[in-house]
DNA sequence: CCATTCATTCATTCATTCGCT
DNA sequence: GCGAATGAATGAATGAATGTC
């Protein structure tokens, strides 16, 4: 990988008092060294973005002005080859990212950036591909959602066979409860690396260069 | 060497917008003379193809649009006799394979590109046989896996007498032991001998790569 | 339109097989 | 028993569908 994990070691623990204090310089040079830390609201945007954004709201300086979270993900493509989605984009503002994930998507971000000039969506390729048809996706309910979750913090990672028998009792298919667990594990990882946390990880972070 | 190199500048920009600039002659002829040395950011896709492949993620150019790592994988039975899963092809396209194992696999390749045409998964063995339970993948904590690492760059080649004494000293089994050496020591021969390091990002990766 | 949840694809780690010498 | 090739299981990245206001 390009961008080096870093120091596992303990990110989080370390102050998180002033991290809003920090000033988001970003230089293109760095890979993300200086991710937006800040609270999230419903409405903020950030995109770290020189000279030094901040922006609420559909307000951001510059050229941002005006984009929403899709066209921002389209408009990637043109310094990265393919777009990125909507969710991915709104991971991005809010933090939801792994630092490293961040790291990445803030250097195509910064790229970007830097070519602004055109927003032109050069890439179409429309591909009309792959019928592979996607699985219906599964609405789990509350009830069986509480159940689920009072499994996991009994026991994150259940074995084959203790999925077979939670989706018996719940019915659901195992691979959705399997998915279910996947995905819960991720977002319990997140929550504890995400650059939420780690208050400013410049320190650290100087050692990635994308 | 018969595949020129691309500029280096750095690692994912690489290829954003002209890079499908990047050619990748593909020589049928030579084994592997010429496998794509690129970056490898999450969403690329390298199958070295002719004209000059590129693409991202399910965005590939070709009659290769589309096909994830799995497709491929499970196509190539058409030309070898058998499947690759997609970890083989994964490996591939990362260049985390023996120089000579890539050669192999590319002519594979390169052979099943040439019978093109059918895309047909013509084979459907089901043979389902083998109840041989695979032992359960034993999960080595993070304080292990540093203690391992420790002992590693000590001496790479315990005896049996040390592996024991490991394996106690971290409760774990002798075997997890013993193959967690074997698998360490193989990566230790990739990152050496793998394209990847082929001279020119040497600079980069050192940096990059604890 | 932004945010969250279920789902899929790509990447890495532990495990197995086989030839060997 | 080792090294090389290879894979299943699992983690990480990312997206479509859905929820919400």
């Amino acid at each position: 990988m390009t961008c080096q994990a870093f120091s596992t070691t303990d990110s989080f623990t370390t102050l998180s008092g002033d991290s809003a204090a920090l000033p988001l310089l970003m230089h293109h040079t760095g890979a993300a060294d200086c991710l937006p830390i800040t609270s999230h609201t419903a409405t903020s945007l950030h995109y770290p973005m020189p000279p030094c954004h901040y922006g609420n709201q559909q307000t951001t300086y510059g050229m941002m002005a005006g984009y929403t979270q899709t066209n921002v993900g389209e408009a990637l493509a043109a310094v990265h080859g393919s777009e990125f989605s909507q969710t991915t984009i709104c991971r991005f503002e809010n933090l939801q990212l792994s630092f490293k994930n961040a790291c990445k998507l803030k250097s195509i971000l910064a790229k970007w950036l830097e070519e602004a000039e055109q927003a032109g969506a050069l890439f179409n390729e429309k591909m009309g591909m792959h019928e592979r048809k996607r699985k219906r996706r599964t609405i789990i309910s509350l009830g069986a959602k509480e159940a689920l979750e009072r499994h996991f913090v009994e026991k994150s990672k259940p074995s084959s066979q203790e999925i077979v028998w939670m989706a018996e009792g719940l019915h659901l298919e195992k691979e959705v409860v399997r998915v279910w667990f996947c995905n819960r594990r991720q977002r319990e990882k997140r929550v504890k690396t995400s650059l939420h946390h780690s208050s400013f990880m410049a320190k650290e972070s100087a050692a990635c260069r994308p």
